[in-house]
DNA sequence: AACCCCCTCAACCGCACGTTA
DNA sequence: ATAACGTGCGGTTGAGGGGGT
């Protein structure tokens, strides 16, 4: 058993944590704390920092404000295009689509969709069911989003908008500087995939797994990006959607073996990454391709399908699963 | 100037899941 | 096997700011 806390000490520490906003010298301890140990257990950091905060607390005001390669400022359009597509495939996972923004975090994200996006393809829903009262309602969302926000012209550059994101040099984005000095600064290669599941204990303060909530998700991201930065050859470099379900789903009912086969997908992307993309590749260019019958039409998403299960075959059929 | 409304965004909350003892 | 704990995630809330009247 764990040593039990709950003592009177922690009773009074617990009545002692501060809420609401962070003062500029909490910031400060934590940055400062952050700095010179590095992540660890963040209720320890939270009272080692000197801070009445709970470890909770610190995590986040770390991941959505302090840790240096967030990138600041309003979202690009093409990172506004990048989060419509994306929440098209994935719906509201948002660490999942944060972690194909580079420097941008779940929270940002999903604040962003709330506020902004949500009410742009509300506007479009309405203007497209006006303009055209015959169009299969099963269509709305997705097709609200492709129409308010993309262009038929838009949607084909998706995956360039991909590439640029992934292929930016490295000295003209703070995120893939970050990413970089994961190579220089890792202590220790984090090639045992089992690694990435200990929410980077033991590793320096640079490491991938403090980019965000899920450091699944973000070390994998990591390795695509930087592997892919050399390959002169493959010019699709989009990170993998680690799992595509229906997004029709509540996520709160969604099957335990989904975070599984991240993780399981995850571990996996290295392997058939190449091999699974190299077939849906031809699949998205005609999608792609298609894109202006496929938006126009008011076709569904079958890429959701086609992708997720195409994902799992190939998934099923790696030796290690 | 005062008030109201709306929007943005930081932070909290509850839950699920993984890890540890 | 189990309970306690740590972490991550998505939903929600509320403070604060800006704009309109």
């Amino acid at each position: 058993m764990r040593k039990p806390i709950g003592g009177q000490d922690d009773l009074i520490l617990t009545m002692k944590m501060r809420k609401g906003l962070w003062s500029p010298e909490e910031d400060e301890k934590l940055m400062n704390y952050m700095i010179t140990n590095g992540q660890g257990c963040w209720s320890d950091i939270a009272r080692n920092a000197g801070l009445q905060r709970c470890g909770k607390s610190c995590r986040l005001r770390w991941i959505n404000y302090l840790r240096p390669d967030l990138k600041r400022g309003a979202f690009s359009s093409q990172e506004e295009e990048l989060i419509v597509h994306l929440h098209s495939l994935l719906g509201n996972r948002w660490s999942q689509i944060a972690a194909r923004l580079p420097g941008r975090t779940d929270n940002e994200i999903k604040n962003f969709w709330n506020s902004t996006i949500k009410k742009r393809l509300k506007n479009s829903a309405s203007n497209s069911t006006s303009l055209n009262t015959s169009n299969d309602s099963s269509s709305s969302d997705h097709q609200g989003a492709m129409d308010g926000f993309m262009s038929i012209h838009d949607s084909r550059n998706i995956m360039a908008m991909y590439m640029d994101a992934t292929r930016q040099s490295p000295s003209s984005s703070s995120a893939m500087q970050a990413m970089t000095m994961n190579h220089m600064m890792e202590p220790m290669p984090l090639s045992d995939s089992d690694d990435h599941m200990h929410h980077g204990r033991n590793i320096a303060i640079m490491d991938a797994s403090c980019y965000g909530g899920n450091g699944v998700s973000y070390h994998g991201c990591y390795e695509i990006f930087g592997g892919n930065l050399g390959l002169a050859d493959d010019i699709f470099s989009i990170p993998p959607l680690e799992n595509i379900p229906n997004h029709n789903q509540d996520t709160k009912t969604e099957n335990p073996d989904d975070r599984n086969s991240l993780i399981v997908t995850n571990n996996i992307n290295n392997v058939i990454m190449n091999q699974c993309y190299n077939n849906n590749k031809q699949k998205v260019q005609a999608l792609s391709a298609g894109s202006e019958n496929f938006l126009e039409g008011g076709g569904d998403l079958k890429v959701e399908e086609w992708d997720f299960e195409e994902l799992m075959r190939e998934a099923s059929a790696f030796p290690s699963l």
